[in-house]
DNA sequence: GGAGTCACG
DNA sequence: GACGTACGTGACTCCG
């Protein structure tokens, strides 16, 4: 048959599917000889999974692998330094590209590759040609080098995403269309293929003079009347280089290619053929499951080359997920089972479905289990069928056990020592299960392991790792909930429906963890998941589920005075613009000032709104002579977000919190939030409590403890420029430390060579403002704003301090060298924060830079507190005490107040302890206390 | 849903 | 000498 109108050509990116095969899939070996496999059997299981996937509009009718003949090709004589700065192929995958073009055709898939191309250029030509003859092409692939071609009738598909590139994704990417694509590659440069582009210019700058000039050629031609300097130098002294880059990002689509379309008709596999090959490497799982599929027997593999060759982690991540197969466990004997499964396993996944996100509110609604890959079920209890009406006539679904006897026979399983749970953030289910008395542990937390793993790289949500790591988008919570106002609650969803979702949850996080157990050790991080990541998971439950009172009272009643304050700052405001107009929006507010009141200087942004934040508000404030109106204006704006905000995000949003079963505010920590270590609190975030403004502080006042008790805060004093101390091995700022006076001012006596007894308070605002910057990698332009002062005497005082510390320099120099040869920095206890960006160019350098300068210094801080909090409920277990929040340096407890004093020497001595032994600090870590009735006394 | 703004360490 | 920049978060409001 001839290839023309109605033929979809699928042209799959061979070396795409190798490299995402090996970097999945842990390096595992043939059994009979040692041959290292891992990235043919992930080859294969894609491959697979591709011939076998229904996609039911864009079936394909014809089909080809392309793969990169060598790494010689045309672009080496054009640029000899042309992917020169690629990284030697591992050595365990390189004898395994042969077997890969050997499984290809073994799945009678015809496999193209020519000397002299890249695979990119065959499926560039292959596209074309496609298209010329009438039929359409999707491409399997995410490599952005073909995104070119996309448009026409051709396509592309995201294997691991399972997500079309269209026009739209290629817009979103590169800020233009397919056909200026390689125009804006061309600028850009590509630092892992070594294309040299233009210097400091991205994608985003390429981006934007492409669309103002329309083409590559003719910005090369008027490059002169680029009106930023840096840019134009870019362009007319690279020129040539820019020309030789665009010939090397882009595609021939003309290459002689002796390969005929009608070749590339789909055809069946040979049983013989591919069953062979596949008992040939051993593949177990596939071998069963292709034999399956085409309907023969699976072939026995040779009992002397060894039965098992697959580990458990190849089989989490080649087994497939088959949602017919989980059971539905609706009585006690089928739960009895399960129990008794588990119990030789010694391990399950568990998962629960509620209906809230809010495990403080949610109802129980099942839960799900899982002993091994594919192995699952779940227990439907709280389903409910038919619409709450008037009388909430609702029933309960047929065919569940009762919450009770479920949990009655879970619990001591879950409670067992000897069996481990393993859960995807399991705390939120650690909680929902506490509140029914059962207390699961020893735990385990796939979203952890990938945290302590791969920080900075990735999120760690189960639907992204199982994506990433499983290959396998799991059921979208959407599909069953919907969204927007027609969301139901997971008890309406119907039990069918149900158990394929849930149990899959538990399917998808016991693979993780079959895949993560070993890649923790390998990644060198099992030391800090064991010590600051899984045992913080039960003390950040207890606190979020003890909560702190806060009086609803006190909120309201700042509430209304807010409210009063504002309107009256509103009816001001309006006059003086002489135009009623929304003080809320900075867009309305920006055109009152700089365009109604003239005031001169408006920046716009890149939305084309002015700008208007507080310091820009603040500047205005001081034009009292030219603009007394715009002064004014600016002045009473301040005070007016100053309430906006905090009426808004505290009074009103925080009495919303209050949980009306326990009277307190429960907020709930995310430990993977930040990349750095560190906690983020959310819903509400309570670390982020005002305390800078008088005005602010107050809201601490509604912070309360209850009759008999205090609040007591403890919190680290300095600890970042401790630890920086520590690191950069400065032996004056650790004599100050250790001396106990004052950073600050010592620091502007060194600088400013004024004695200590003779400091002025604006010297040590300057000294203080500088010791903060060095912790965020300081630059000029950011002292100069901060203090707003001239760039240039900021810059005189980074260098007077460099001079007088010279130790911080070469901390930061070579931070950000080992960042740059290893792709992440560590803190002094071994957090892992990956630096992805670290060798990028452009301001995003300057970004990722300082990010890995400062990541070390919060992070060790944070792993500082973490192990703080870790010990801490054993050291005050026999106290009348809670700890209740961590604000980055504090912890806050609620105590008897009698027993208060011991609380503060004890926990104190948790925190000043809790480097050692692992580190030992060079500067004491010192602890300061407070307490009082309300958080704003304790503090 | 992104941008702007602002609260914290 | 000039690109554009302080590090890390979360919540709220506007507005297309």
């Amino acid at each position: 048959m001839t290839f023309g109108k109605g033929c979809h050509l699928h042209l799959i990116d061979g070396s795409a599917f190798i490299f995402r095969a090996y970097h999945a899939l842990p390096p595992l070996t043939r059994k009979s000889d040692g041959l290292p496999v891992g990235a043919v059997a992930g080859f294969c299981n894609l491959l697979w999974g591709e011939l076998t996937t229904t996609r039911s509009q864009e079936a394909p009718t014809h089909l080809a692998v392309i793969f990169d003949a060598g790494s010689i090709t045309f672009r080496n004589e054009i640029y000899p330094e042309y992917k020169a700065n690629r990284p030697e192929l591992p050595e365990d995958l390189r004898p395994q590209f042969a077997f890969t073009r050997e499984a290809t055709r073994a799945f009678n898939v015809p496999c193209i590759e020519i000397d002299g191309y890249e695979a990119d250029d065959i499926i560039a030509t292959l596209s074309r040609r496609a298209r010329e003859a009438g039929g359409t092409v999707t491409i399997i692939s995410s490599d952005k080098d073909l995104m070119q071609l996309v448009g026409n009738g051709v396509d592309m598909l995201d294997p691991m995403k399972n997500k079309r590139i269209g026009l739209d994704e290629v817009f979103e990417k590169f800020g233009v269309a397919p056909d200026r694509v390689v125009d804006v590659q061309a600028l850009a440069g590509d630092s892992v293929d070594n294309v040299p582009g233009a210097p400091g210019i991205g994608i985003k700058t390429a981006a934007l003079l492409i669309n103002e000039f329309g083409s590559l050629e003719s910005l090369l031609e008027r490059a002169g009347e680029i009106p930023q300097p840096k840019r134009r130098e870019a362009l007319v002294n690279n020129a040539d280089l820019i020309r030789i880059s665009k010939r090397l990002v882009a595609l021939d689509a003309d290459m002689p290619l002796d390969v005929g379309l009608e070749t590339l008709e789909l055809k069946e596999p040979d049983p013989d053929t591919i069953l062979g090959f596949l008992n040939a490497m051993e593949f177990r799982t596939l071998t069963r499951r292709v034999a399956e599929k085409l309907k023969v027997e699976a072939p026995a593999l040779d009992a002397d080359k060894g039965t098992e060759v697959q580990t458990q982690a190849t089989q989490a991540a080649t087994a497939p997920f088959v949602h017919d197969a989980y059971e539905a466990v609706r009585d006690a004997a089928a739960l009895q089972a399960w129990v008794a499964r588990i119990r030789e396993r010694g391990y399950v996944a568990v998962d629960t479905e509620t209906t809230s996100l809010d495990e403080m509110r949610a109802d129980l609604v099942g839960i799900s289990l899982a002993t091994e890959a594919g192995l699952a079920c779940y227990i439907p209890l709280g389903h409910r069928t038919g619409t709450d009406d008037l009388f909430g006539t609702a029933q309960r679904a047929e065919g569940q056990m009762a919450e009770a006897e479920a949990l009655a026979i879970l619990k001591p399983v879950l409670e067992d020592p000897a069996i481990l749970k393993i859960g995807q953030n399991m705390k939120y289910d650690a909680k929902i299960f506490a509140r029914r008395g059962v207390h699961v542990a020893p735990i385990d937390d796939t979203m952890l392991m990938s945290y302590a793993m791969h920080a900075g790289l990735h999120n760690h949500g189960m639907d992204a790792l199982s994506e990433t790591y499983l290959g396998h988008v799991p059921i979208p919570i959407k599909s069953l909930l919907g969204s927007g106002k027609a969301q139901v609650t997971f008890d309406r969803v119907p039990v069918d429906q149900a158990v394929r979702y849930a149990a899959e949850d538990a399917d998808v996080t016991l693979r993780l963890w079959q895949l993560f157990k070993p890649m923790l050790h390998k990644a060198r991080v099992t030391t800090v998941y064991e010590t600051l990541e899984r045992p913080l998971v039960p003390v950040l439950a207890d606190m979020e589920m003890a909560g702190i009172q806060v009086d609803r009272d006190t909120l309201s009643r700042m509430s209304n005075a807010f409210a009063q304050k504002m309107a009256g700052l509103e009816a001001e405001i309006q006059e003086i613009a002489g135009e009623p107009f929304n003080v809320g929006s900075p867009k309305q507010l920006g055109e009152v000032l700089f365009d109604r009141l003239q005031v001169p200087g408006g920046e716009k942004g890149k939305t084309g709104a002015y700008a208007t934040g507080a310091d820009i508000l603040e500047d205005i404030t001081t034009l009292q002579d030219a603009h007394p109106q715009a002064a004014r204006l600016a002045a009473r704006v301040l005070d007016w977000r100053q309430l906006s905000k905090l009426k808004s995000t505290y009074t009103d949003a925080l009495q919303d919190h209050i949980n009306p079963e326990t009277g307190r505010v429960h907020t709930s920590y995310s430990i993977t939030g930040a990349v750095t270590g560190r906690l983020s609190s959310n819903d509400p975030n309570l670390q982020n409590i005002p305390v800078r403004s008088e005005e602010g502080r107050r809201i601490r006042e509604a912070f309360v403890a209850p009759r008999g008790r205090v609040l007591v805060s403890l919190d680290y004093s300095q600890i970042e420029l401790r630890i920086l101390a520590h690191v950069a091995d400065i032996s004056e700022l650790q004599q100050a430390f250790r001396q106990g006076v004052d950073i600050h001012a010592l620091t502007a006596s060194e600088m400013f060579n004024v004695p200590l007894d003779q400091m002025t308070s604006d010297i040590r605002r300057k000294a203080k403002a500088i010791n903060f910057g060095v912790i965020y990698g300081i630059s000029g332009f950011g002292l100069a704003r901060n203090l707003r002062i001239p760039r240039a005497e900021a810059q005189g005082f980074i260098d007077r301090y460099f001079e007088r510390f010279p130790g911080i320099r070469t901390y930061m120099s070579e931070t950000v060298k080992s960042a740059q040869a290893a792709g992440y920095v560590q803190t002094l206890f071994g957090r892992k924060i990956n630096t992805p960006e670290i060798n990028a160019k452009g301001p995003t350098a300057g970004f990722a830079k300082r990010a890995a300068i400062n990541a070390p210094i919060q992070g060790t801080a944070a792993d500082v507190i973490r192990r703080a909090m870790i010990r801490m409920p054993a050291a005050i277990a026999d106290l009348p005490a809670t700890m209740l929040l961590q604000v980055h340096d504090e912890l806050l407890f609620e105590v008897d107040e009698d027993a208060a004093a011991t609380l503060v020497a004890r926990a104190k001595d948790v925190m000043e302890g809790a480097a050692a032994p692992a580190v030992h600090f060079k500067v004491p870590l010192i602890v300061e206390a407070g307490q009082g009735q309300t958080w704003a006394a304790a503090h």
